[in-house]
DNA sequence: GTCTATAATCAGATAGAC
DNA sequence: GTCTATCTGATTATAGAC
């Protein structure tokens, strides 16, 4: 819909209190009433406007094929797959990000949960590796795991800001898939 | 002083957009009118009070010991200091990401200029660490910067997001920082 | 330097015609 | 569903007394 594209557009700029209905309003080309129409008030529209990211990252997310193999291959393919999906989404992210920096109250909680989950399974995943083996057995699999999101995420966040978003080709988000999942799994694993 | 306190705990939580001057002036406990008698309008207040934070971070950085040894130990000792001093203002990095978020016009390009050098640093530091051997071959010295610098300031990110803030405790600290200096070199050096 | 008005503007939201 | 007109309240900013 033109209404929550132009919304979303703005937002990620603006942020919520920055960007105003009629700003949005002369984006999608509509009159500025419509808009309470369709969502009541701006709360409503900001509301519908983070759902849609939200599940748009979030099935992404889930869609992430589990690979098969020892957890240092696992764990190497679950990186590489994440950098991938952040990088194709990382406008979204950005607006996520700047959604909970903003502190939209119900949907805090929300993102929150999900981030909790997803942080679990990777932790769950490093300490299957330690066990067996593979990983060094004095690793905090909780800070592995901080740095790990930190790496991955900051990729969107850095984006107009450390690196111009024209130079994101496809080629370089698989040459940074690869060199996240190295870098960080390579830092895990025992010396031999 | 009080009304440049306020304004930077005020704009952390809530954005430029967010705030308004009479919060300020009520948080300061001082008369709003008084912030324009200072600051001469609302940019200028928020100018004056993120060229502070700006130069807070900037001389904890500037001040950070070069360490001796290889390029090993020299970037262990780097990224250890680097985490301390993030951790301990990860409020005022907070609200340098935020105002860069906000698009502060000529703020930011100040800002990006001093990561730009930042990183050349580090970078410089990893390419000398390829040439004497210590490091992989394979490596990408930007790649790897842009790593390093996601995995230290989404520290200062999630704070409020992943990490309760309470929960970092002194001791906390350090062995973040030790983690993660561990966790990145062992992830650039060259398999033995 | 500090205060009390108060002007000027802007944004969210509503009413009601078509 | 879409438009114009308008209300209401909040916010920035100024004027001017003390």
């Amino acid at each position: 819909m033109r209404i929550l594209d132009a919304a979303t557009s703005l937002f990620e700029r603006q942020g919520a209190h920055g960007t105003t209905i009629r700003q949005i309003a002369d984006a999608a080309r509509v009159n500025s009433q419509l808009i309470y129409y369709y969502f009541g008030d701006k709360a409503g529209l900001f509301r519908a406007m983070l759902q849609r990211a939200a599940e748009r990252v979030g099935a992404l997310l889930a869609n992430m094929q589990r690979a098969e193999g020892t957890p240092r291959e696992r764990l190497f393919s679950f990186v590489s797959d994440w950098v991938r999906v952040t990088l194709a989404e990382a406008s979204t992210i950005r607006i996520l990000h700047r959604a909970l920096l903003e502190g939209d109250e119900n949907f805090g909680a929300e993102v929150k949960a999900y981030s909790v989950t997803h942080a679990a399974a990777i932790s769950a995943l490093i300490e299957e590796g330690i066990e067996s083996g593979d990983f060094r057995a004095d690793l905090d699999p909780r800070r592995a795991v901080a740095s790990l999101v930190g790496m991955v995420q900051y990729l969107a966040l850095a984006e107009p800001i450390l690196i111009a978003p024209k130079s994101v080709r496809p080629s370089e988000t698989e040459e940074m898939a690869k060199h996240t999942a190295e870098l960080f799994v390579r830092g895990l694993i025992a010396a031999r």
